[in-house]
DNA sequence: CGAATGGTTGATCAGAGTCAAAATTTGTGG
DNA sequence: CCACAAATTTTGACTCTGATCAACCATTCG
């Protein structure tokens, strides 16, 4: 990862330009931030709910879930992280985490200090804003989660999740939907769509034998783009795909 | 709503104040903020999926559900507001709404221009970091409701819905648990918990019969606030209930 | 090569949905 | 204040999607 390390933060800039327009100092203190370099191998946890938080975590490379569990044990998978998504922003303000974050594949997050980025965020309104409307399209995908969880039947909330995963990914830069695998194994997808894997199991085939996705040695990919948008009811508006609002 | 008109805000900043202390200087800013007073009629609607908004809304008295339609048709209310809470506030960046939003009761709501509410954020720290600190908590609660319509029963899932908004409506000052009365219809509570009408009416039923709630001409209140808690498995943390973070 | 993890299949079951109708409550106008 | 209409709540009968339980296969990796 020496790419990483001489230019850490290319991926967070990108992403935050993508949505708000940073100006050349809001770059430069982005990229001033002292951070600290992290790998971790597949299926590791990096913060267990409950647990306090002193830093942050800017997702580098590889994907990570983002999960919270219920008092009777089941598990559920709230969000998927890939590169230049800040994964636990609110640490900045909230101390015990609601939430536990772990690594779908081996990952390098760059970890800064909660009061490293609070000070870069009291000092320049520009980086504030940046920071804050990437927490608000966060907030607009958890919406489109919920209506996907409660009022979409499994075959079609399964298709909506590859589709979104699909649109996020390559708007990160990681490939074009026909070329793109899904990195998640299906008790992941699974736990992210509130199924049980053996269901999921089930529709996965349906959804293969309708050519919607295809299944090469465990791995999933997209096998008619068009099609599983249309099975899923997926409309990317949400995404705030063509951003960079504001420019005024 | 003479009162409302002399100190529209105060509730606003009851509530910001609550997460993240402002200064003087920031409340005067908010209160100096241009505002137009409007009042809306319980079930008419605020703000439609898909329409373009050049205004935020301040809830300043009554309950407001924030929904989204599937394109089957179905509809799922992601969050409830109460007074103090900002409805909208992504309009600040993004322009077609993903939402719509619908008064539960009469409402008053103040109405500020998106580029007010900018401006302010560009110039004063304290209040970016108010709103984006607001913004966070609301994405803590869909989380919570992720979790809630994915992976818990029916019975826990409505109790743990009614727990949230009981002391959501303490911290707003709007009542204790055993006074306070829930304002929304079984329609609109199964719409938000991604149950039937139909079903949920049983689950009440059933609630009822334990004396965990408690139903009066319809309306509903709690009964045993303690008992309803643990069948919902609820733990208020994620709420931040007692917050005023960073006073550093 | 063998253990472990992840994927697949089958049989059975239950929680919640659907459809349909009746009973209550609420709101409105006379 | 009453009567009627509209909205909301309640009940019953039946269905179906997705859960559960229990094996068994396939890959991957040490």
């Amino acid at each position: 990862m020496d790419g990483a390390e001489l230019d850490a933060f290319a991926a967070l800039l990108r992403k935050l330009n993508r949505v708000c327009a940073l100006s050349e100092a809001d770059e430069a203190t982005i990229r001033g931030l002292p951070w600290s370099i992290e790998s971790k191998v597949a299926r590791s946890i990096l913060i267990r709910e409950g647990e306090h938080a002193a830093l942050c975590s800017v997702l580098l490379d590889g994907y990570v879930a983002k999960g919270k569990t219920a008092l009777n044990g089941s598990r559920q998978i709230v969000s998927f992280h890939m590169p230049g998504d800040l994964l636990d922003i609110e640490h900045v303000f909230f101390r015990p985490s609601d939430h536990n974050l772990h690594t779908v594949t081996n990952v390098v997050v760059a970890r800064v200090a909660r009061e490293d980025l609070r000070s870069v965020t009291l000092s320049r309104p520009g980086l504030a804003e940046a920071f804050w409307c990437s927490s608000l399209l966060d907030a607009a995908i958890y919406r489109q989660w919920l209506l996907n969880v409660a009022r979409r039947n499994a075959k079609s909330r399964v298709a909506h999740m590859l589709c979104e995963f699909t649109v996020r990914a390559s708007m990160a830069g990681l490939g074009s939907p026909a070329a793109f695998e899904f990195p998640m194994t299906q008790v992941e997808i699974a736990h992210a769509t509130g199924l049980t894997p053996v269901h999921l199991n089930r529709i996965i085939g349906d959804l293969a034998e309708q050519g919607l996705i295809v299944r090469r040695k465990g791995r999933l990919s997209i096998g008619d783009w068009i099609a599983i948008q249309r099975t899923a009811g997926f409309k990317p508006a949400y995404l705030e795909t063509n951003a960079r609002v504001l420019l005024v």
